[in-house]
DNA sequence: CGGTTCCTTGACCAGACGGTCAAGGGTGCC
DNA sequence: GGCACCCTTGACCGTCTGGTCAAGGAACCG
């Protein structure tokens, strides 16, 4: 759905989305109506398929503004450091802020890989955002400071962490994101075993 | 529910809990009927409300059984291997065989975290296993072979690592369960920088 | 003022959903 | 045979769903 819109119907459209996301996170995708959304912000139904096209329609609405977003800051954070593992380091503190501070779109990512229909659209988002990072690793390879893998692991590898982290740490134990995000790039650059200097004379 | 079964009774149990798990994986919990599954099987529908009284306990039953499938093929994995360092590797290997030959259910498990009642039964499992890998990982600490940081944060780490590494590689790109565990354990122990060894002097 | 475009309403729809249940088949035991 | 128990059937129920639409209000422009 694409419309004209004008200042107070880019208003509607942001409640819209703003709210739907927020329920669709708490209450689940499929369990949530229309009905419900609009009621919520007392409104009648047609309001709803006057901004959008569907329920889906919506909800990929959601997941793009979303990822847009995400991607916004970390560029952002990023712009003016010329270390690329120092890059990769502010990439994840940026991505757990960020999580930290909108952990509802981060539970509508996790649902939106399940379902096929949905997968799809968080991908052209998520491969733009790898590349980014694959290129940040490369530079490290080049310069000899990361070991000679796969970029593109490594790049999951971290956001792995990075996720997984986020949802535990921050939202189900309630840890502060910048001292999530400490743990998580310790793991990523040095792994379990830590630093170099720290490992004892025998296993280097 | 809970019934007296007879052979012919379980046989048709697991039908549905196996069938119905690939539908879920497939094409969604909430999209997927009570009454698609049943005329998959091609029986009526009250075989399934005989076996199950709702379609959330059968959704809760193939999660309380996936988890402990996975957990019993762990268990076996690393029963009699006495280095630390060793076992949360095997742990790693073998989480990363299972996810490769049931990835349906490694849907099923990224679907429940996203709804509250079912991410409930999700934690009861999913605390034995981290306390387990907690265990090991203290281990390795009181050996000094791996660095002092909380064991949760590590076990989590690895965790999103290696669910990451298993969704992204196996399940879309089509690699081998073996190489991503490789390359999975190498991350987790290690992490971007790469064994000690082959760390440029100039970063010792 | 009239006209146009943007927005809102809420009754309405066809179909699907999860779940129930009276009835009956199959099997085995006494 | 007769009885009991396990299992199966599928029509049926009330409720809710995503989505439609004719109608009307509000804002702005000439």
């Amino acid at each position: 759905m694409n419309r004209r819109l004008t200042q107070r119907g880019r208003e509607r459209r942001r409640q819209l989305v703003e709210y739907a996301a927020r329920r669709f996170a708490e209450n689940g995708y499929h369990p949530t109506s229309v009905a419900e959304i609009v009621a919520g912000l007392g409104v009648g139904k047609g309001v709803f398929y006057w901004y959008f096209s569907s329920k889906e329609e919506l909800f990929g609405e959601i997941l793009r503004e979303a990822q847009q977003e995400l991607r916004r800051c970390q560029e952002q954070a990023i712009a003016d450091e010329p270390d690329p593992l120092r890059r990769i380091e502010l990439g994840i503190r940026t991505s757990m802020r960020w999580l930290g501070d909108h952990r509802h779109l981060f539970t509508l990512f996790q649902f939106a890989v399940t379902e096929d229909r949905f997968r799809g659209m968080l991908r052209r988002g998520e491969d733009v955002a790898v590349a980014d990072a694959v290129r940040h690793i490369k530079e490290g390879i080049g310069a000899g400071r990361i070991r000679d893998t796969d970029p593109m692991v490594l790049t999951h590898a971290m956001l792995g962490v990075t996720n997984h982290l986020a949802r535990v740490m921050i939202f189900e134990r309630g840890d502060a994101p910048d001292d999530v995000a400490d743990a998580a790039v310790a793991f990523c650059l040095d792994g379990l075993c830590g630093p170099p200097e720290k490992v004892p004379a025998a296993y280097r």
